[in-house]
DNA sequence: CGCTTATTTCCTGATT
DNA sequence: CAATCAGGAAATAAGC
């Protein structure tokens, strides 16, 4: 469907636009990283670029001859932050190599690729190179956190109701290299989403929730995961770091990444199968609390006030205690899911990373997750496709 | 405190 | 005709 495109298109754009100021524009082509390293997605990022200071990227503690295509972007990304430079007059073309190629540059090069600063990268390129794992961050191989997204270049989403019908929502975002979420904020949303996962895993290990619903068996989710795992060699080790040293109350994701069926009707049907995966995702805490107002009284909640009904005015109550922290975006949340796709568990997959096109396996499910996430147990995948758009 | 941003919600119209 | 889908617009919390 055409107007399922739109959703991505805007989706997109909007990302893109978002970082457009700090952001490095890279061609899809150079993105987007063909088969292999499947890491290549650049993230999308979350507020702030990197942190100056504290946290470091995930390159931070590797050799630079041993970086990935995607490991490379993101350096580059970095200093391009860092320095606060116009990407715009970076020749991104030439960008799609990986540590290898990049330490065999000359400084000539690099400045015929990165302009002004091609010297600045030679020589911090250099630097790290001498000084392979740096000294200040010993525990950063632990930290790096390894999201090589596809989603960075676009971000498409493409539905499939259970019912069988499908629609594709194609994101067309300009390819705009987004900063990897290696800050604290973006790590939020994976470690909670991460922790409603690990939560689930436990839950379905003992109650044997047959993993239907997590649909591992699922050859999409079989193929994110190939298409993440195999070619990031991080990734093992973020995952325990990011539940590990990200902020855990910021974001609880949920298990079941996204799925998608456009209203709540089609989530009829996943509604079904979502109940006990929500439960079991989020057991006690969020999802039975959000589903009967959290917090916060007293405030409104966000959006048009809905029309009250019974089961609002019980949801009401006591919904919604903090507010949701800068970071928790949409599409953070769906970044996140198609990052991990191991973690997602069925939820969403990528159809065509390339192009930004993914898929919504469950949407319903996704549309809770985002709801619990934001403390909205009415959260229905209509709205959440709404957001989208 | 006003403005902006990012949703959230409702509603309508088009398409299937 | 019903279900699905997409977009407009209003409303609001949160951030700045």
């Amino acid at each position: 469907m055409a107007a399922s495109c739109e959703i991505s298109n805007i989706f997109s754009n909007y990302i893109s636009a978002m970082y457009q100021p700090e952001e490095v524009q890279l061609p899809l082509d150079v993105l987007g990283c063909p088969g292999e390293d499947s890491s290549m997605g650049l993230s999308l990022s979350t507020s702030q670029p990197l942190a100056e200071g504290t946290d470091k990227p995930e390159w931070f503690g590797e050799l630079p001859y041993f970086w990935t295509k995607v490991q490379v972007l993101e350096w580059i990304s970095y200093h391009v932050e860092k320095n606060k430079y116009d990407a715009s007059s970076i020749d991104f073309s030439c960008c799609n190599m990986d540590g290898r190629a990049l330490c065999h540059c000359t400084r000539d090069q690099m400045r015929l690729i990165f302009g002004p600063l091609g010297d600045e990268l030679y020589d911090r390129l250099h630097e790290i190179s001498e000084c392979p794992v740096s000294p200040q961050s010993p525990g950063l191989a632990a930290h790096r956190v390894r999201p090589r997204p596809p989603c960075q270049s676009r971000v498409g989403a493409q539905r499939k109701a259970h019912t069988g019908l499908g629609s594709v929502l194609h994101c067309a975002e300009q390819a705009s290299l987004i900063p990897v979420p290696r800050n604290p904020v973006a790590s939020d949303e994976l470690s909670w989403i991460i922790e409603l996962l690990e939560k689930e895993d436990a839950d379905s290990q003992e109650t044997s929730l047959d993993s239907s619903h997590l649909e591992l068996g699922n050859p999409c989710a079989k193929d994110s995961l190939e298409d993440l795992k195999p070619t990031n060699p991080f990734l093992a080790t973020d995952f325990t770091c990011l539940s590990g040293a990200m902020s855990p109350g910021s974001s609880d994701l949920s298990g079941p990444v996204m799925s998608h069926s456009p209203n709540s009707q089609d989530s009829g049907g996943s509604d079904l199968d979502l109940d006990p995966l929500e439960a079991k995702l989020f057991p006690e805490d969020d999802f039975a609390g959000s589903k009967k107002g959290d917090g916060k009284h007293g405030k409104r909640k966000r959006g048009r006030p809905r029309k009250l009904s019974k089961d609002s005015r019980e949801c009401l109550e006591g919904r919604k205690s903090k507010h949701s922290p800068r970071g928790t975006h949409l599409w953070e949340f769906i970044r996140d899911i198609l990052i991990h796709p191991e973690l997602n568990e069925g939820l969403m997959k990528w159809e065509d990373r390339r192009e930004g096109v993914f898929k919504f396996l469950r949407s319903e499910a996704v549309a809770q997750l985002w709801g619990q996430k934001k403390k909205n147990s009415s959260m229905t995948y209509e709205k959440l496709s709404r957001a989208m758009r």
